[in-house]
DNA sequence: AACATTTACTTAATCGTTTACGTAAATAAA
DNA sequence: TTTATTTACGTAAACGATTAAGTAAATGTT
């Protein structure tokens, strides 16, 4: 099969390379029998340009890259579902790296995407990173955006949801729910999102004179085995919490798990609430307290501020942040004992 | 920031842009004494191949596109997961489209795709793809690979799990529970892996002796709303069904509801078994019965099925082809009157 | 009628990299 | 010593699209 270039629609219709290329633009140079003439042959054909033979010579590539940290979380892949709408219907096509929460790989990827792949890219940091100097340095050569998980350099559109307050938030409805002792999950020491919420954590237990000593931020990092291990350690023993925010979707499984192990009764033992966007939080046993994220929306944002930038590379992407909040679903995870959810 | 490009080494070390290149690809032509100064300023100077030039030059992008359905589905992100890391191994990059079942993203996506912009696509086709000339179309001029959802043309790799067993075992598992109308929810007429799975539903409800009349495959196509209202229709009237199968996970929260609101108890009046890769199965309300398809393991191998092709035009992707098994795991979804899960 | 402008094209350079081909010097073979 | 081969580079042409600059003909202006 032939393939189809300028060049060979030119020599079809005695054309030169440079009219077609004006005449599929739509330029004003080109009369319209030409253009016509020119888009017929080419539909006939199928032209499809070549995308790295323009972005050569155009110096843009209409290609956004998404890093992210994992897709398997219902938060990152309906964000890259919003992400993927919004690009598609500017004409952007959109590469996706996985971080695995590995700050070399963060590192890695950002460098390889200095030169030409992409025009710009949207992120959300991994749990390691605490060290921005590899997003300055793409930064200062292609934009980018964050969202959810921010880093504080370089200054560029943020995208995030209402973190602090929803700290505040999840632990002011344990405390309502007659909880004493809340422990909050973490899973980095470095995070933006995590710090906000425990943040607004530990502003709730003082507000509501709570011992601080026993409310407590506790990192429970790694995977599979380690997380099931932390868990039953945080909630074996006399003192053991009566309130769990989990600060990310993925621990919600281990947390049941682990509280069905050691037979303890949610609510009535621990009450739990999580930062999560599964959907099947309604039919759990029992149903789960949420703090949805808007992940589509936040997606969308992204996208949005990331291609406007590219296509006017005169705004300032600082303004562009927006914080989009968050909703407290309230289910039989977090009931009081007398309540009847 | 001045870009680093061949050129700008070339001048610095007085070589031409020749030995540069070749120096950077380590070609024997090149003197071990210069490849070292080569690579030595090439890393001082952060240089980094532009992407688009060389692909123009090689007529390879070192890309490949990953078309799926949606991303907010277990199975397709954990999938992404195990393409996303074989093709970082391999150093490739990916593009991810979503078809979101229509059969004209699909065509669109792959049109847009044929000339230059990728080396070969991984896909699980949509559930409205019919017909497969755009997929041949695109066959023609470069390497497709299907995983999970395939098409009957173009002959290719095809890395599937054993549909029909499981179709099959899911049936038996639900009779031998003492179901006797069972229906399988299906999203699509034309999809291979649900006419596989109906067809192992099929033979099952004849081998068991079962009146196929009450054992139907029914079609719950649409989102949200559209689905909560087949299901309640389903669900109710005197013959409503004791059995059911649901053959993908999104429809595993509605069976949920529907169930709970018509009064329904799972799995004393309805049994349920869904194709399924939530994490949370084990922690549903009662915990799921479930038909977990490899879906790490199918993304990984459609990915190497690909890059294998890529780097050996030779051969002949057909053989690539894959079947992983799917598991079944029991749990209290399917319990017998008497059984204790 | 003489000159200016507009229209509708073409020519040729360019983006950054790769590579077929050329070549001069060094080394080996006869 | 002469000729063949190898080594280590350089020259220049691609890849396909875009675009600045040029041009001839048509149209407009005075």
């Amino acid at each position: 099969m032939e393939t189809v270039t300028i060049k060979l629609l030119a020599e079809r219709l005695k054309l030169s390379t440079a009219t077609i290329s004006k005449a599929l633009g739509d330029s004003h140079e080109i009369s319209e029998v030409t253009k016509k003439r020119v888009f017929d042959l080419a539909k006939e054909l199928n032209y499809v340009p070549n995308a790295y033979a323009s972005s050569l010579r155009k110096n843009k590539s209409k290609t956004i890259a998404v890093l992210i940290p994992e897709v398997a979380d219902s938060f990152f892949s309906i964000a890259l579902n919003g992400i993927e709408e919004v690009a598609i219907e500017k004409g952007y096509h959109t590469l996706i790296y996985l971080t695995h929460e590995k700050l070399e790989r963060e590192k890695a990827i950002l460098s390889e995407l200095l030169y030409g792949r992409v025009d710009g890219a949207l992120m959300s940091v991994s749990s390691e990173t605490d060290s921005f100097e590899h997003i300055e340095d793409f930064g200062k050569k292609l934009p980018v955006v964050f969202f959810d998980r921010v880093a504080s350099a370089p200054a560029t559109a943020k995208i995030t949801t209402n973190d602090f307050e929803c700290g505040y938030l999840a632990t002011k409805h344990l405390i309502e729910a007659g909880c004493k002792r809340i422990v909050m999950l973490s899973i980095s020491k470095s995070l933006s999102i995590i710090s906000e919420r425990s943040s607004g954590f530990q502003k709730a237990v003082a507000d509501h004179q709570l011992d601080p000593a026993t409310c407590e931020v506790v990192n429970c990092i790694g995977e599979g085995k380690t997380v099931h291990t932390t868990l039953t350690s945080i909630l074996q023993g006399n003192n053991r919490p009566d309130g769990i925010i989990a600060t990310v979707e993925r621990l919600t499984t281990d947390i049941y798990l682990v509280c069905q192990q050691l037979g303890l009764q949610i609510p009535d033992d621990v009450k739990v609430v999580c930062f999560s966007n599964q959907a099947s939080a309604v039919i759990l046993n029992p149903s789960l307290t949420t703090i949805t994220q808007p992940a589509f929306e936040m997606g969308r944002a992204a996208a949005k501020a990331l291609l406007k930038r590219l296509k006017n590379p005169y705004i300032n992407l600082e303004e562009e942040s927006e914080i989009i909040p968050s909703v407290l679903t309230v289910r039989s995870s977090t009931a009081g004992k007398n309540s009847t959810f």
